[in-house]
DNA sequence: TATGATGCCTACCGTTTCTAGGTATCAATC
DNA sequence: GATTGATACCTAGAAACGGTAGGCATCATA
């Protein structure tokens, strides 16, 4: 990964597919470019880290999946979030927020 | 774990130490306690994580460790922030900024 | 005496991300 | 026409890390 880009730390990149997908409908190659486009150049995930998450999200059944035909005339395999994937997007923030804030508080500690 | 605490991510916890030794000499044990403690009881450290922790930190030279007893009378292993473990421990917070940040960006999108 | 807290440790497991490869199509460039 | 880079999918294997579950010892307290 180029320096200037942060590794994830394992577990946020379900977030972040969910998140993506939140957003509309998209397929795998463009997830990774919405998350980098969002997140100004930060965050670049890697397709070999893609592909089986989105797999492995799948089977949990927080999205599904079609193949068809974008704009341009390529095929691609689209996914959507479903329902189950809403939610559990919610809880994935709400893990998210207060595990920053547990952090943030031993980080206030001064000596 | 009870299931009011969090779970931490990986390549959290390493900061979280080098933070809680940044506030002066401690033990394993008292490490944990600290943590705790000072996540309002939302983080919990297990030993089994913290011990193999302690051991790989102390490889990389962010810490020192030497045996001694304690007001109390026990004895116990005591864990020092070197020079380096300052300066890691800047650069670990530096980049869970940043990622924090970046994944706030992303999540800033809406629909 | 028995239990729970303190204090150390190890072995193994499961999960997750990355690296490194492979394949194919398409546009642009040489 | 050939090559390159972007788009688009995938897999295998490695590495890292935190958790579970166990073991052991000491000490205070019930």
């Amino acid at each position: 990964m180029a320096k200037d880009k942060a590794d994830l730390l394992q577990g946020t990149l379900d977030m972040l597919i969910l998140k993506a997908l939140s957003l509309g409908e998209l397929h795998g190659y463009g997830i990774i470019q919405r998350i980098r486009q969002l997140s100004d150049e930060m965050l670049n995930v890697e397709q070999g880290s893609l592909y089986p998450a989105l797999y492995r999200i799948e089977q949990k059944g927080w999205v599904s999946a079609r193949w068809d035909v974008h704009e341009t005339g390529r095929e691609a395999k689209f996914y959507k979030l479903t329902r189950l994937g809403r939610k559990q997007l919610e809880t994935q923030e709400a893990s998210w927020d207060r595990l920053v804030l547990a952090i943030a508080k031993v980080r206030q500690a001064t000596a």
